[in-house]
DNA sequence: TATTGATATTCAATAAAACTGAACATTAAT
DNA sequence: ATTAATGTTCAGTTTTATTGAATATCAATA
C-alpha cells in the first residue's frame, strides 16, 4: 500500500526538481526520500521522475501522478480541518426523545428560544414512554432523551435541570376544591385516576402518595394526560397532574380546581439521559441550560 | 501525519461497525487497529466512532470523516491504473527534434501514416540544428531528435533506422551532367557551394569527399539547401544534396541533374537521439519502426 | 587526462513505528 | 455470580523507515 508520506515526497521533488533539495524540505536524507520514491514507483509500476546525475525531469505518466497527488494532499490537508466545526455548539442534527407526559408541556416553551438562539440547529423529537427511549439510547438510535426521574438508567449519563411536584386536579364543584393544599390521606383513592401501566407518571404519582401500584382503584388507566384531564371535567374522578401541565387547565379554570400535592417532594426531577461515550455531551449541557433559564423565565408562581 | 493505512482501518470499521471484524478484514490485530484509529483520532482532534463494549456508532463528525476518506480512498486506489496509460504505445504527447536537412523531405513522407495509426498520438516538431537538438535533449526539453549522423552525442541513446548517400547536383547543361556517377575528384571544388558551418550536412558532405573545412572555397555558405538548389538553378555553382531531398528538384529536372557521388557510403546515417533514461523509448522504437517502414515502400530507386 | 563537484543509488546498521498477544476493564445477558 | 463479547493498554517483538557511508556516474574544469 502507497503512502502519504511518499506522495508528500513527490511532491516536494516536484517542486525542486531536485533530489536533495526536496529531502531537506521533508527533514529526510536524501536516500530515505531517494528509496521511498523509488519503492512508490514501483507499487505504481510507473515511472515519476527521470533523473540522472545532473537533473530531474516530469515524465508525462508522472505529471498525471503528480496532478492527482495533489489533489489528494489537499482532501487529508483538509481533513485537519473537521474539529472546527465539530466544536461548535450544537452544529450537527440531533434527535432527542421525550416522554408523552413531558414533551407537550416542556417543549412549547423552549422550543421557541432554541430556534431563535441556533437558528440552524436540526433537532428531530420523538415522543415515547421512558422505557423505549432508554433503550433507543443505548442502541445509539437518539442522542440524548428527556424523562422523569427516578427511573431505572443504570450505564446512562443523567443530567437533571428542573424538578416539580404534583397537583391534585378535581372539579371546583367538588367538596375539596376550596383547599390550598391536600395530602394523600385526603384524597379518595378510588376516585383516584391514572395513566394506565408504562408512563413513569402513573409510578411517580403513586410513589408521592406512598402508595403501591395494586392499592389503586383505577384499572383502566388513561393514555394520554389530557385525556385523564378531560375526565376529571367529565365527574369521572379526580386525578394528579405535573406542575408544568396546569397550563393546560387554564382555559377550564372555571370547571376545575389543582391543589398542590403536601408531600414530600419534589415529585418528579426532569433530566437529559445520555451514553457516556455520547460525543455531543456539550451539546446536552447547552440544551440543558437554555431550557433551565427559559423555564425559570416561564415560571408561574 | 496521519496515514493511508490509518483510513483504511476506519472504512473497515465503518462497514463493520465492528472491531474485532475489521481488524480481521484488514489481516491485523484488534489492538494494533485499536490504536490506529486512537491515534488517528487524537492527531485531528475529532472523535469518529463512539464505542464501547457492545457497540460502535459513528459520530456525526465520524460520517463526515468517513464521507471524505472513502473519496480519498478512491482517488488513492485510482493511482493503481496509471500504469495502463503509459505502457500504451504514443499514448502522451511527445516533442522531437529535427534537422533542417532531413525535416522537410523526411516528414512529408512519414507523417500521413503516423497520423492514420496514431490518430490520438500529439506531436510537436521543432526544427533546430544538430547542436541544438542535442542540448535540448540533454536538458530534458525535448524528448527525442532525428538527425545525421556522425555527429558526437556522448551519454545519448542512438537509434538508426535509415541511412543514404549524397548526390551531385548541377545544372543539365554543364559539362558533367549527363556522367551517372561522379567523385570527388571529378568535382571542381571552386564551384562547390555548401551550407553555412553549423549545419551538418556540410560536414557530411566534405567528408564524404574526404575535404576538410577550410579546403573549400565558398566562404559564405547558403542558410537552407533548397537555397543551394536555387543557386545551381542560377549557375552560381554546383553543390551536394542527400538522396532524399531529390524529390526536392522533380519539378526542375528540365534544368537540373543529380549524379551519385561514388564514394564510400553510407554518406550519412538517420538516426533518433535520447537521453538514456528517457522513459519513452518504447515510443522512439515504434517511431523508428514506423518511419522505416514508410521509407522503404516510398523508396523511389 | 585527471580532478572536482554535484548528483542519485545502494547497503549495513540503527532508529522508529507498527504490531502482537496477553492481561485488563467493562458491561449485558444468563 | 458467571459468562461472553467487546474495546483498551502495555511490554516485547517484528517490521519498516531512516541514516550515514560507500559507490557510481557524469559534466565541468584544471
Amino acid at each position: 500500500m502507497i503512502s502519504l508520506k511518499q506522495i508528500h515526497y513527490a511532491l516536494a521533488v516536484e517542486k525542486t526538481l531536485h533530489f536533495k533539495k526536496a529531502a531537506e524540505a521533508c527533514s529526510v536524507s536524501q536516500s530515505a526520500l531517494s528509496t521511498a520514491l523509488g519503492e512508490l514507483e514501483k507499487q505504481l509500476d510507473i515511472q515519476i521522475f527521470e533523473r540522472d546525475n545532473k537533473k530531474v525531469l516530469i515524465t508525462p505518466t508522472g505529471r498525471l501522478f503528480l496532478e492527482r497527488a495533489k489533489k489528494i494532499k489537499l482532501e487529508v490537508d483538509s481533513l485537519y480541518q473537521l474539529n472546527e466545526n465539530q466544536n461548535s455548539l450544537l452544529s450537527h442534527p440531533m434527535t432527542i426523545g421525550v416522554i408523552p407526559t413531558i414533551g407537550p408541556y416542556l417543549l412549547p416553551k423552549v422550543l421557541p428560544a432554541l430556534r431563535r438562539q441556533y437558528p440552524d440547529f436540526k433537532l428531530t423529537i420523538i415522543e415515547e414512554q421512558s422505557h423505549v427511549l432508554v433503550d433507543l439510547i443505548r442502541k445509539g438510535e437518539i442522542d440524548t432523551a428527556i424523562l422523569a426521574l427516578p427511573y431505572p438508567h443504570s450505564g446512562l449519563l443523567s443530567f437533571e435541570f428542573f424538578q416539580e411536584d404534583f397537583y391534585w386536579l378535581t372539579r371546583k364543584d367538588s367538596a375539596q376544591a376550596s383547599l390550598d393544599e391536600i395530602t394523600s390521606a385526603e384524597i379518595d383513592q378510588s376516585k383516584l385516576m391514572l395513566l394506565k401501566d408504562g408512563h413513569c407518571l402513573k409510578d411517580h404519582a403513586l410513589a408521592a402518595c406512598q402508595l403501591s401500584n395494586n392499592e389503586q382503584s383505577e384499572t383502566l388507566g388513561a393514555t394520554s394526560l389530557n385525556t385523564l384531564i378531560q375526565m376529571v371535567a367529565g365527574r369521572m374522578g379526580s386525578t394528579l397532574i405535573p406542575k408544568m401541565a396546569l397550563s393546560q387547565i387554564e382555559s377550564q379554570s372555571d370547571e376545575l380546581k389543582a391543589v398542590h400535592l403536601n408531600e414530600p417532594g419534589p415529585h418528579r426531577r426532569i433530566a437529559f439521559l445520555s451514553r457516556p461515550n455520547y460525543v455531543g455531551v456539550q451539546n446536552i449541557e447547552a440544551l440543558m441550560d437554555l431550557f433551565a433559564k427559559e423555564l425559570n423565565c416561564k415560571k408561574t408562581d
